[in-house]
DNA sequence: CTAAAACCTCACGTTGACGTCAGAGGCAAG
DNA sequence: CTTGCCTCTGACGTCAACGTGAGGTTTTAG
């Protein structure tokens, strides 16, 4: 497939999928005019990809990381990095659950009848 | 007290409270020479500037908001837009739930003996 | 009184993940 | 064969939340 249908099909621009190329995150094969061309595995690639960057990881790492998903075999130094974003991403959840909580209050605080708001 | 002193206390930097103030997220008095100062409600102003910045709202959200935590009083369109804000943290809390469990399958898929690395 | 530390206001620099535009070539349909 | 959409490679633009440096005033310690 090319770009253009990948782009559809991951709701990923195309940009963002040259991007990844650039980036070492996805690679594909050309086209004898230099058309990228990708295989079906592209769309899961993509949506990895995806998921890591909402988990906020850098490109960078995730190039790092790439590679040994794929070959499925993983560093000492990469079992580390793996383990370390997972402890980053489970404060950043526990942040937000905070932060949620917070909204909530407010929430709550704002809309529950009180004195300010009774005689308006 | 003084910005150096808030910063210190909030371990916030003075430029980050200084742009608080540009944004309308953080106000201060003025002494007679122009020097910013705060009462000890700062901080806590500041502990809840910063989780909502956590929690991926922007200084133009926060800065609608925060008025109506002020003054314990919401408009419906302020209610809703707590609201809103709380679902997308809900929902990005169960991405990172997500790719925390992705994360943890590809330790186990990459440190786990396989063929590949038995050998090795 | 003086030197260091803290503060002030501009105002430009940074970073990451793309958006967007320019100019040129490629490809299926009629 | 040409119209129209897709793709290519640069390369500059964007946006948010600050960082950083200049040049100058104020406060504080000794």
């Amino acid at each position: 497939m090319r770009i253009g249908d990948l782009a559809t099909r991951t709701q990923v621009s195309v940009r963002a999928l040259r991007y990844y190329e650039e980036q070492g995150l996805l690679a594909s094969t050309r086209s004898r005019s230099g058309q990228r061309l990708y295989g079906d595995t592209a769309i899961n690639r993509v949506r990895l990809i995806q998921q890591l960057y909402g988990a906020g990881l850098s490109s960078k790492t995730i190039a790092e990381l790439l590679p040994c998903v794929d070959a499925k075999v993983s560093t000492p130094e990469s079992r580390e990095r793996l383990a370390a974003e997972r402890d980053r991403i489970n404060t950043q959840i526990a942040e937000l659950m905070i932060a949620r909580d917070r909204l909530n209050d407010m929430i709550d605080l704002t809309s529950r009848p009180n004195p300010k708001c009774d005689y308006v």
